[in-house]
DNA sequence: GCATTTAGTGAACGCAACGTTCACTATTGA
DNA sequence: TCAATAGTGAACGTTGCGTTCACTAAATGC
């Protein structure tokens, strides 16, 4: 027995504690509101053991997400079914914009200007790397069927559904619904991509 | 002679020397950073006057771009030429974008989880609606002429190109480049909007 | 053209959150 | 068992917010 009752938590043990306790601030207030002093007391820690960690709240809020961004994210193996490969993997993003890590995402958004860039390009490839990933396997997979125009492989046009997602959760303060999905995918990314071949 | 060495300004002159110095710290610093003693040193004017106008920093800054924005946005007639127009008024947007307007729009973006949602809706409208109403015009005009699919008047579709340069500049700190313009262009929004017909 | 009202100034204030420091304490492992 | 390591919590100085107030310049009215 070395967990339970933890009289004094160090080490990872404390940092994941002090990681949940911030993605808990982060769905409740919002990015702008996310106090470290609320973080300390949130995780029962001191706020020395925050400040001796990270430099200041956005990266600690970078960590946080990171480290939540890290146990998400399964691989995805196409299907065969185009429309249906999309629809699920576009509500997943969506899904998992309407979480802390959504709110990581609006607030790093805010501050993007007065941000080191380095933070900036980790953030990125962290997150719309792989995104991009999953949709270029989509569409690889869709073109090598007959499913897809060879176009779709553009990198501008892999990056289209991930941004068209972020964009609309970035300019309202909710993600997408199942139905706007839809639309995206009726009357932008299906008339876009698709040959005309029914696929499966 | 009412003007030339301001003793003392008051009232909309007063006023429109705020909105400039908030307009300025805004480009200088990034809308996070910008303070309201800055402002107010800048424009010459006590912080006091500020306060007795709007009731905080997002107000102000939704008002100095909400003035800003009034003195811009021309009206626009399609020409025919269907990508011509395009690429007009995408890097007029582009340009628009890379001013301190741009930055307002960014940290409303950041602030939009705490903000009142009449403020929100009142940004929405000063900035989205103009814009999709112009691409709106070209796209009947388009369609008028049979350079257009009739699908393209879909809402989503009218929203796509402000969406992809909005995303963007979001996601970078920049606005997008001509080249990147094009590439929307010519990899997205004219193969899916496009007849075929040459148009003109 | 003088007196009154209105509007802006600038300094001071209390407050909240930041980020730091330090004396103290619990945990670890040699 | 004891030294080294890591966390606690309270206190501190600082910065920016938003407010207040005594003072002054401009506008208005008589």
């Amino acid at each position: 027995m070395t967990e339970s009752t933890p009289g004094r938590r160090r080490g990872d043990d404390l940092e994941h504690a002090i990681f949940d306790a911030a993605l808990a601030e982060l769905a409740e207030v919002g990015y702008a509101n996310v106090r470290m002093e609320a973080v300390a007391a949130r995780a029962k820690a001191g706020k020395a053991s925050l400040y001796k960690r990270w430099p200041d709240r956005a990266r600690l809020i970078q960590a946080a997400a990171r480290y939540k961004a890290t146990e998400v994210e399964p691989e995805f193996e196409p299907s065969g079914d185009l429309r249906g490969d999309l629809v699920k993997v576009m509500r997943h993003i969506a899904a998992q914009q309407a979480t802390p890590f959504g709110e990581a995402i609006r607030g790093w958004i805010g501050e993007l200007r007065s941000t080191p860039a380095e933070v900036t390009e980790e953030l990125r490839t962290r997150i719309e790397t792989p995104r991009i990933r999953i949709f270029a396997k989509i569409y690889e997979d869709g073109v090598a069927r007959g499913t897809v125009r060879p176009e779709a492989l553009h990198p501008r046009v892999v990056n289209l559904a991930p941004a068209l997602l972020t964009h609309y959760f970035l300019t309202r303060a909710e993600s997408p619904t199942d139905e706007v999905v839809d639309e995206f995918l009726d009357h932008i990314l299906m008339p876009l991509i698709s040959t005309g071949e029914a696929g499966r």
